[in-house]
DNA sequence: CAGTGTCTCTTTGCATGCAATTCACAGGTA
DNA sequence: TACCTGTGAATTGCATGCAAAGAGACACTG
């Protein structure tokens, strides 16, 4: 209790204890301790430096962090709300654990979510087609002739086309819903998975994509972005052991949506 | 820090003062303190007791409710996540204020998302159709003649009647993403806003859609669902100030997924 | 040898204290 | 009057200490 106050004023992680052998601490001390510590996490259970099933226990944490317990239990908990771990009273905290019923699970919601959001954002046209349009081009340039330099500015890339045509549908819920449920996907690295031919037709659909919106037809806006989700499901499940297609049940229920007349 | 140790073994509240006039403490100590704070904040601010745009203060939470700030700042950050509460940093908590805009957002999304689901559950079949029935049935008796004896009851029943159709539609996600997109709703005290006959038009839905997933006929069910989505969405609208129909474009747009040749 | 009690050690749950930030408001200046 | 500016009270952010709940080791008993 009388050390505490000498060390307050110092960027906290310097102050009780010469900093141990592995020093990887928050940059510097900018952003705040809880911040910091739900984002250093988020990422190491996405980079899959932490595996599924992992415990995460709050002192390492706090320590390998530079933080005390209190922001990463804060940090915790809203990795729990979003779903990408498991809490258990007075036991602690794991990684979530994965399946190919939650692979499925998720792109059959995308391909009723996203292709809905896709018409809208035709609908209501306020959609930057330029902007849409170039980071189409420019992950053109990242996976030439379908073969990606950079995975994960391919995906970031990839995220941030979803991403605005969702936040131009004018229902930011529907926004909120999709990227809370598309968490997983990023373990799996989408990516890596497709063949150059699966990646070569998923950035033609982004063009067609842009098209669609920049015509606008909402009829074609949507069936492309059902093609493109539905495309992206096979492709990842594929390499997976190849046990089947897409739910063979579930495949004609999401399909629901597709081949309508126009409106 | 001498009378700290005193009060550690005793139900937390009981400790430090005795305690203060109005004494609304946590029903005794079972449950948990950040359970507990969880809840009960959750409940006043469902029941309209915290008004949209109130200061939430941890010192004043904490107090009323007889736990120490951590528990409460935790519970806060589980209904921020939650989007029940907004969060500023170093500011505090404030109660979520909604618009119509929101109550259009959540009620296009049911109407994309429930009746998939419900198609889903007509396909998939497992579902506990007597229960359903029971539960419709109980409506009709609390709401004899399109005139609610117990809102609360009344509400209650019908989560569970909807909650129980998605839990059947084999997809978890789809369960908890309409689940945390509703939460809103409760406070408008949904029924609280029907007319008799648009009351007695809700259960004669909840009716067919037992029927429709007895026969099971997909089809049939997912029709019945939109029908009583959109239906209850202009129920609350219509006693709004009667501006509008829900959205003019949004109304063809929801219904994009609606007369479709049968699979 | 399986089952059970207990003891210890680890880890979480919660309370509390101090620093830092914010906001309202008063007082000074142009 | 309009606009800074600084001061103080209220409030959050974070660190830390103690109690309680589990998990595993180990001996004891049937």
């Amino acid at each position: 209790m009388p050390r505490k106050v000498i060390a307050y004023n110092l960027p906290c992680c310097y102050g009780p204890s010469i900093m141990s052998d592995h020093t990887p601490l928050r940059e510097a001390d900018n952003g705040h301790a809880a911040d910091d510590a739900y984002r250093l996490i988020r990422e190491q259970i996405l980079s899959g430096q932490r595996s599924a099933g992992a415990w995460l226990r709050e002192g390492e944490l706090a320590e390998s962090i530079g933080v005390s317990r209190t922001p990463v239990r804060e940090a915790l908990r809203r990795l729990t709300a979003e779903g990408l771990v498991r809490h258990e009273r007075n036991r602690g905290v794991q990684v979530q654990a994965w399946s190919i019923h939650d692979l499925d699970e998720i792109f059959s919601l995308r391909a009723v979510l996203e292709p809905w959001g896709c018409r809208l954002a035709a609908t209501t046209g306020i959609i930057d087609v330029d902007a849409l349009d170039a980071l189409a081009h420019r992950m053109d340039e990242v996976a030439p002739d379908g073969r990606p330099t950079d995975v994960d500015e391919l995906t970031e890339l990839n995220n941030r086309f979803h991403r605005m045509i969702l936040e131009a549908s004018d229902n930011s819920r529907l926004a909120g819903v999709v990227s809370s449920v598309i968490q997983m996907p990023l373990v799996w690295r989408t990516f890596s998975r497709y063949s150059p031919d699966a990646l070569r037709r998923s950035l033609a659909h982004h063009h067609e994509l842009v098209a669609a919106l920049a015509a606008p037809d909402p009829d074609w806006a949507e069936s492309v972005m059902r093609s493109h989700v539905r495309a992206a499901w096979h492709s990842i499940r594929l390499r997976d052991g190849g046990d089947r297609a897409p739910g063979p049940e579930l495949s004609d229920q999401v399909s629901t949506t597709a081949g309508q007349p126009p409106l």
